[in-house]
DNA sequence: TTGTACGCGTTATCAT
DNA sequence: ATGATAACGCGTACAA
């Protein structure tokens, strides 16, 4: 491989003045500059990165911890943080967790060993000693799609609870009183989903019954599946189930079909983060909409902002979450 | 951050020691390396990645080449591509390319500055400088789901032209004569469906009429869409649809619901790739599987041999695709 | 404006 | 069995 003083030593100059042009230094004759920039150009030379990140301290690297099986929603997610952090001049680093003590525990000496100049968490980790030792070397962070409370780590996310409430109020609004709920493990989220189902029962004195909610061990359509079999098998006079997740309404909605009920004519369903393959279910699926792309975007802003200054910027970035209506509900008479 | 230099003083004992501890080498007395030992875990000490990539000219990493919008059977692939390649102790870095030179250049600034270990590519590129610049260089390079016999690399696919004849044929015994084709633009793997569709249709003669047949700029679900809205407007006496990938089936079906026709009563859709959520349309999906985890793992498997043993292993592995029957085919009386 | 010398953290080589 | 030293490729004080 070529290195710097391969075109130093073709340029006639010194490695110094070679990495004073790389790096757009003053301090360089411009003809000087131009020739050594010919050299480049005519070696195709680029500066090799392992060698910079050692002597800068810095990797231009961001790590983006997701979960190893990442759902639809998540790779949006991702893709868009991906395509942001590129503008700012950073690259990605992808780490993928999985529930467990030990991928933790991997993933912290990972960390120590990576250099990474900032990270991004579109997972939410059980165990608070990553989340310390983040904390505690300054490391610049964000947490997408969640927050934690007790390290004022700046966050993105929409108001869960509320968003929640917008699809159970929406099928409300549209005559169904007997709604049916199915949530995944895990996440806070799933909690913060729960809530707003509760609540919008509440506030329009809707009694709440357990009966109706269903809780399936993750959020992809597998479970969703599982979980609206369980909700049949219990025969409850339902005429709508809201799903924690896009992904959980699709396996619900397959569940349905394969038991002979149509949706929505026979019930209806609501999912929420409208990812884009709900658009193209049949029928469509009605949800909440989370401004992924913009999420994504955010996120990375965060987290090279707090670089760029040294220090943390902005707090918390609340994004509202509106309805898509598709076809998967029906008005009751 | 602690370096090997802390531990080494802690210790008592000098730079080397540490380092042929850390790295088990013999010539170290036991209680030595115990006392080493106990320092390094008290003090949480872990290597410095970038200096030992720096020094050993290996940065046991393996780039992994997919398109920027990767579909879901591609990210089904490089997850486990991922989960092999960490078990064979590698790390994983993505490399998210756009339909443009200019991304391809880039792409080649960061495989010169980078030191990969080794690369496998999701994403076929049209342009053959890269292939080259890789050739030369001897780097271990794997591609899957396609091959570039210019260039001798390993390879891991399955017989693409087959696999389409299958789903057709699958049609044809079931009394369909009269089948449609949608098919996006770019990669080989299109043009080699295209292919298997002719041929069975020509084996079992039935005459191939292009009205049957659409392209559509990609392969995702509104292309899908976009592709079958094009075929009902030509108002051909169709049956049944191949559909080039389940995703291009999956925009099919919404297009068939939604201009009023019933799947597979008025039209039978077959797919191919067999991708998680094929399983959860309504009606779900029959299609063409390809065995997604398996050919991850040989893709993870032959970079790593090529790399462990010094030099290119076998040439192309070749995996075979079945058929998964769902519901969206009508046998025709 | 340019070059020299050193250091980043680690490993390999060669003494001891 | 252990330690001193050089080297990996680059950026940066400091000297010139």
């Amino acid at each position: 491989m070529t290195s710097i003083k391969d075109i130093a030593r073709l340029a006639g100059v010194s490695p110094s003045t070679v990495s004073r042009v790389l790096n757009e230094r003053a301090y360089v004759r411009s003809e000087v500059r131009q020739h050594v920039l010919d050299i480049v150009k005519e070696k195709g030379y680029v500066q090799n990165h392992v060698a910079r990140s050692m002597v800068l301290q810095r990797s231009f690297t961001i790590g983006v911890v997701i979960p190893y099986l990442f759902n639809m929603f998540q790779r949006q997610l991702f893709a868009s943080m991906e395509f942001f952090l590129e503008q700012h001049g950073y690259k990605t680093q992808f780490f993928f967790l999985r529930w467990s003590d030990a991928s933790e525990q991997a993933f912290l000496r990972r960390l120590k060993s990576e250099t990474l100049d900032g990270i991004i968490f579109i997972h939410e980790l059980d165990n608070p000693s990553i989340y310390q030792y983040i904390q505690e070397r300054g490391l610049p962070v964000a947490l997408c799609t969640f927050e934690k409370q007790e390290f004022g780590f700046p966050a993105v996310h929409i108001e869960e609870e509320a968003s929640a409430s917008l699809a159970v109020e929406y099928l409300i609004q549209r005559g169904h009183r007997n709604i049916g709920f199915i949530t995944g493990e895990h996440f806070s989220f799933g909690r913060q989903r729960e809530d707003g189902y509760r609540r919008a029962l509440a506030a329009h004195g809707i009694s709440y019954s357990p009966e109706f909610t269903v809780r399936v061990p993750s959020y992809d359509p597998g479970a969703g599946r599982t979980g609206m079999l369980t909700l049949i098998k219990r025969k409850q006079p339902l005429t709508a189930v809201f799903a924690a997740t896009d992904e959980l309404a699709i396996g619900a909605m397959k569940a349905l079909s394969e038991s002979g009920l149509r949706v929505p004519e026979d019930v209806s369903v609501v999912g929420l983060d409208d990812i884009d393959i709900s658009a193209f279910t049949t029928p469509g699926l009605t949800t909440v909409r989370q401004p992924i792309f913009e999420m994504g975007k955010k996120s990375a802003d965060l987290v090279c902002e707090w670089i760029a200054r040294g220090r943390m910027q902005e707090k918390t970035e609340l994004f509202t979450a509106t309805i898509v209506e598709r076809d998967s509900v029906r008005t009751l008479n």
